[in-house]
DNA sequence: GCCCAGGGATGCG
DNA sequence: CGCATCCATGGG
């Protein structure tokens, strides 16, 4: 059950959504654990999550961007359901129940993923955070995300200093060219075309722009292979050797619309375990 | 010092 | 098409 109110958001324990593994499943960057709440933020705006007794109650002064960016309105009792159908073990399916795919900005997630390249998860948080310190507008919650204007007035310097190594300069030629239409055109068109657009830009392949498809442009059918996905295929599956795209291809055709959230619990759960 | 991280660009066959 | 190599940076 779902409650919305103006400030606040109550979801109760019969909903399939666990807060924990959703923001730390390695979709979003911008958050934090402190004080015994999650402290999240998207775009300009700022949520705390709490989880009270078997309540998570999310309090934002922009509840109706929240209730959208959690994906609340779907129905994820069906969707955790019918991975049951498919050859995932109870213990993968357990550890992934309650990851929810999130609906993020989609000029957010493509800067984001540009950075996530050949890199891990805590620099790809910090070089955001400096990022969002460096370009975007301070606010009473702390920093927002650099609207595209902002963006693109970063200068080759400023994108340097981030710390994001060989990717400032991806940051920097992506700066050049983005524009608001062209990010409405990419909402527009099929998602073959929208990927084969993504990966003509500059920094993005294809496996970024799997992650822009499925966590931006809420296209399910998505399946990024990296690193750890890469692993699952080979450990968990016991896959013939191949290469990351044939994988996705195949990962990809077998799970259909539910691809994305299949990785989702293929990738949290390797990453978790592995060690 | 080496290896790895939510890989991409480039060049070469 | 597949494959090799290079690419910054910080942590283990």
């Amino acid at each position: 059950m779902i409650k919305k109110e103006s400030k606040c958001i109550t979801i109760s324990s019969d909903e399939i959504f666990d807060i924990n593994k959703t923001l730390t499943c390695g979709q979003v960057f911008r958050f934090i654990y402190q004080d015994h709440m999650y402290k999240l933020w998207s775009k300009d705006k700022f949520a705390r999550i709490i989880v009270e007794g078997t309540c998570t109650k999310i309090y934002s002064d922009d509840i109706d961007y929240f209730y959208n960016y959690f994906a609340l309105k779907e129905d994820y009792n069906s969707i955790h359901n019918a991975l049951h159908h498919y050859n995932l073990s109870k213990s993968i399916l357990e550890f992934g129940r309650g990851i929810r795919i999130l609906h993020q900005d989609l000029f957010e997630v493509i800067v984001s993923f540009i950075i996530s390249a050949n890199n891990n998860i805590k620099r790809i948080q910090s070089i955001i955070e400096r990022l969002c310190v460096c370009l975007g507008t301070k606010n009473v919650d702390g920093y927002a995300f650099p609207t595209i204007e902002q963006f693109c007035k970063g200068t080759e310097a400023q994108f340097e200093s981030l710390g994001a190594g060989y990717r400032s300069r991806y940051l920097y030629k992506f700066a050049q060219i983005v524009s608001v239409d062209m990010l409405e055109s990419i909402k527009s068109i099929s998602t073959q075309e929208a990927r084969t657009k993504l990966i003509s830009l500059p920094g993005i392949g294809p496996k970024v722009a799997d992650c822009v498809l499925l966590f931006g442009l809420g296209r399910a059918t998505a399946f990024p292979v990296d690193t750890w996905v890469e692993k699952v295929y080979y450990e968990v599956f016991g896959g013939k050797k191949m290469t990351r795209k044939s994988i996705a291809e195949y990962f990809s055709d077998y799970f259909g619309d539910l691809s994305g959230i299949a990785q989702q619990y293929l990738f949290f759960y390797k990453r978790e375990t592995d060690n």
